[in-house]
DNA sequence: CGGTAACTTGACTTAAATCAACAATAGTGG
DNA sequence: CCACTATTGTTGATTTAAGTCAAGTTACCG
């Protein structure tokens, strides 16, 4: 169940994960030029900006393809620029608990030990900018805003992970998926994207390891919602979303 | 119910955050100098290391003392130095979420946004080191090491973060107990401290809410590991591990 | 088209929650 | 030091939200 296709065609000899450079050389990293609150490249004074943008590698990668798993030696840290990727942590018997869901201008790979805490999969065509860690480092240390900025970000993404928290522990099946769906929409809008017919790139099946549910419920849940009339399911890769503040309200337990 | 003890007997009138000086000046901020690898002022060459320390606050609160608030605006960053604190979410009906328990070394209070994003809470008589926002901002600029510090903090609380994660959303009562302890005497041995006898200052009502459980469940968990053979309760706020190898199976699911 | 995979819906089961005593522990003041 | 009380924790009986098992539908893709 759950089973991850890896799709490795083009894996590249010379390194260790499996992935082919950017076709499109000349495309800037948008991380660097979208949504400057949220990137890494935000901020940095200009020639700053340029060394950090040398040290990068582009790579583009296939819908479910594997980026790294959980326990690969960290050498690169990673900045979405396109697509969308899912991090995910496995049990022994396959039990499955996805801890994020990444958007354009999100970064991923942070950790202090050797070795990557998730696996991080690709839900659709996706590019990424990849800094080696080797040759971040002590450009990191040279360039304090860029020191900062990561920081940022890796508390940016704990309190997401605190209220996911709150999410998994607290919250029935329908709480969570109000609140998933409400998330979605808000992080859409902070990439400049409308709110409204929310695009779910992932599975049901991905929702429900998001989640702590399972498919059937996360199923259920959509039909009910949908019944209350808060949602409309144009397609199941697209929610509309009718009633904003509504759909916040049952995201708290407000309106039983 | 969960009420919250609003000790405030000392409130300092010139400050927002209920919270008294320490009354021993001359104790030096032990995250300065117990256990080095996993404290903020560790790895600092000597000068900086004393430039940082004059920027500190000492403060020291009775049990049950609420140090900040989720929403207080986040003026300074706390290191714990002796005790042990919780931080936690409420719901508006009061369901809570314990998002971390914390111990000498640890540190609280990281956000961007301008307010906490959880309430802190002593469990026991605890100490802590202070950092003022404003006057950490700027040095932390200027001393590289210092950045890095509190990055590497923040990933490591990321990744404490979805390891609980998987906790919540996927494990049963039994795992995410077994996980409870088994992460409780790591922490010890990481504190220099025996792995054995796991002191628990926390009350089951915390766990319960830490675990995403009722406090019958926990209270039938420990019913359950005890008669395994793997725990003993010599009492309420202690645990004696007798089978680490076997606590660590059940926490991972193995052995059903 | 035809077939597979993804999703939905229904019937039934179960792990944990809830409800309800009961026991142990820790304070408090006489 | 010992009742007395309040709080905290345990155990049992019952309920329930979500899980599991089992068909169906729908959508996708060669």
């Amino acid at each position: 169940m759950n089973a991850s296709f890896d799709v490795r065609e083009s894996r590249d000899p010379a390194d260790t994960e499996g992935s082919r450079p950017s076709d499109h050389p000349t495309q800037l990293c948008r991380i660097c030029d979208i949504n400057r609150e949220t990137s890494i490249c935000s901020r940095l004074p200009k020639d700053e900006f340029t060394r950090v943008l040398s040290l990068r590698d582009q790579f583009q990668f296939p819908p479910l393809h594997t980026i790294f798993r959980e326990g690969d030696r960290a050498a690169h840290i990673y900045a979405l620029t396109s697509g969308s990727v899912k991090l995910y942590k496995l049990l022994s018997d396959g039990r499955r608990q996805i801890v994020g869901f990444l958007f354009p201008g999100d970064v991923f790979g942070l950790t202090n030990l050797g070795g990557y805490p998730y696996t991080a999969e690709t839900l659709n065509q996706s590019s990424t900018c990849r800094f080696p860690q080797k040759v971040l480092d002590p450009t990191r240390e040279s360039v304090p805003m860029l020191e900062r900025r990561m920081f940022d970000l890796a508390v940016r993404e704990l309190m997401r992970a605190h209220e996911q928290m709150l999410w998994l522990g607290r919250k029935t099946a329908q709480e969570r998926l109000a609140s998933f769906l409400a998330s979605l929409a808000r992080r859409a809008t902070e990439r400049g994207q409308p709110e409204s017919p929310v695009a779910l790139p992932m599975s049901r099946s991905d929702i429900a390891d998001f989640l702590g549910l399972t498919i059937e419920t996360v199923s259920r849940t959509f039909t009910h919602l949908k019944k209350l009339g808060v949602i409309m399911i144009p397609d199941n890769s697209h929610v509309m979303l009718n009633n904003v503040p509504l759909l916040i309200k049952l995201s708290e337990g407000g309106a039983e």
